[in-house]
Order: C-alpha cells, then sequence, then structure tokens
DNA sequence: ATTGATGCTTGAGGCAATCAAGCAACTCGC
DNA sequence: GCGAGTTGCTTGATTGCCTCAAGCATCAAT
C-alpha cells in the first residue's frame, strides 16, 4: 500500500454492493428456513411474532395482500407453529401468536444464519459499531416508502 | 453531542438491522421492476445479463435448479427482452443475452429505486468509501456458501 | 461404439402472490 | 334500534416461482 487513500466509490458501485449483500443475506436466511422445514416466507412471517399480531398487521409488515397471509397462516398452523386467537376486543379479528414449537424454530432459523454470522464475525467492536451507526442513517430513507 | 460514545451493538441487533435493510432494499427493487412489468425474480436475472450467460451459468448466479431457468427465460424471451443463442462450442449449450430492450428495462429499473437513492444519499462522500470498505469486507463471508 | 457425464427441457406438484367476491362484525348517524 | 358504509378475514381463480424426476441431445473418454 503507498499513500493512495482508498477512492470515494460511484453511488452505483455501492448500490450494486449493497444488493449484493442484500441478496446474500436472504439467502442465507432462506437456507438457514429450509433446513428448519420452512420456506423463507413462512420464518420472516414467524420473525414478526414477538406478540399477538392479527392477520391485517401481518399483511402490513410483510408488504402483500391479506389474502396471501391466511394461506401462510394456513400453513404454519397445521404444523403447529401458530396459533390463530380471537381477539377479545373486536371479533372479526384473529391474533396470531407463535406456539412454543414455533419460537424454538425461528430461534434456530436465526443461530443456523452461519454465512452471516461469520461474515460479521471478521469485523472487530470498533467497525461493527460504526457500520452500525451507518446502517441506521440509511434505515428511515428505506424503511417506510416504496 | 455529549461525551458520550454510542455504546458496541450487539450482534444480534446488527443482524437484525442488516436482515431489516435487506428486505427493504429488497422491496425497494421489487416494487420497481413491477413498475416496469416484471416481477423481481425476472429483474434479477436480467441484472446479470452484462454479457452472454449459458442457462446453466444463469441458475448457479441465482441459487436454483437449472430447470427453474428455463421457465424465467421464457417469459422474458416471450417480452423481447432476452434471446436465447446457441453457443458456437457446444451445441447443448443455449446462450442468453438481454436484447436492446431488455437492457433498458433494467437500467430503469436500477434508476427507479428511489428508497435506496435517497436512502444512500443522506450519507456524505466519506461516510460512503467507510460504508462501502466495510460492506465489502463482509462480502467474501457472505457470497459463496449458502 | 459404448459408457458416462453434462446442458437443457418437460411435467407434476406445492408454495406464494394478486385480484375479485363474499360474509361477519364494527361504526356512525339518526 | 336500524341501516349505510367500512373493516377484517376467507375463498376461489389465475399466474409465477420453485423443486424434483425423467427424458433427450450432445459431449468426452476409453
Amino acid at each position: 500500500m503507498t499513500g493512495t487513500v482508498s477512492p470515494p466509490p460511484t453511488k452505483a458501485q455501492l448500490l450494486e454492493l449493497v444488493a449484493a449483500l442484500g441478496t446474500a443475506q436472504w439467502q442465507d436466511f432462506a437456507a438457514a428456513a429450509a433446513r428448519q422445514g420452512l420456506t423463507s416466507v413462512q420464518a420472516k412471517l414467524l420473525a414478526q411474532l414477538k406478540g399477538p399480531v392479527p392477520m391485517r398487521g401481518l399483511a402490513t409488515l410483510l408488504v402483500c395482500d391479506a389474502s396471501n397471509v391466511t394461506g401462510i397462516v394456513d400453513r404454519l398452523e397445521a404444523r403447529g407453529l401458530v396459533r390463530r386467537e380471537p381477539d377479545p376486543g373486536d371479533r372479526r379479528v384473529k391474533n396470531v401468536v407463535a406456539t412454543d414449537e414455533g419460537r424454538e424454530i425461528i430461534r434456530r432459523v436465526r443461530a443456523e444464519m452461519q454465512a452471516t454470522h461469520s461474515a460479521l464475525d471478521t469485523l472487530d467492536e470498533e467497525e461493527r459499531t460504526t457500520l452500525y451507526g451507518l446502517l441506521e442513517r440509511l434505515r428511515p430513507g428505506l424503511d417506510h416508502r416504496g
């Protein structure tokens, strides 16, 4: 290395890198889910269930039609990973909650994302803090909106 | 800003943030593709075609079965965005190339990823350089393997 | 020339996604 | 109350994605 500082990347380069990492991370997730017998969408839904969530709320979180959620929850429920509970305050609403088995299986999915884990392990603590700060700044622009 | 430094994030927090941004970016991509009448998978395939690529190569790039590529290319070819060309050296092989229209449409998809563009715009040049450097270090661990 | 491997396609079957339509239940005005 | 409009969920139809098993054509190697 000479005195050359790394040249600033073009926006296109950065965009491509972000895209590549995004899909790589998604495939790591999908593979981990598959090892637990889940599709990636089923795992994604399960990952949202920190508490009871109405069907409509899941559709919003997953950015898809409500009728789509019906099918996904049907399959998860048939496997005992999720339960539909009536909402006490509104009889139209069905709240979805993860069963113990559902919580356990999504925990395993997260733990088994080896590629992502080992990638993050190559960064030291300071670098992780920096990365976290930068990504947090990107979040608001990316999160809502489409 | 006081003297408090931001505390180092836990690995779980970082993982969650990376996952959230990965899916947000993917949905931005999918939405941009949809505006051009493409599914996200079709757009993803089209994005790989910088030159002629054999069907098998596409299956590897997309990490899926070869028979799946047949269908995706069928639909793209039916819309004139892609062409199958015989390989001069091996008559089993069909090379897929983007047509002019195909190149144009994927260019538009990239340009229309508004959420991603504006998110990246919130970083100044130095921050982008830092981010690029960190993400590049993550790439090797995430890229191959699954 | 046979054997085996490779590249692509086809067909069957399941999941995911959307749209349109429908039913039940809530809300508001009266 | 009662009816109008709205909201939450499900169903059915259709399309695309995806995998697996099977098949055909071609290549490589003996």
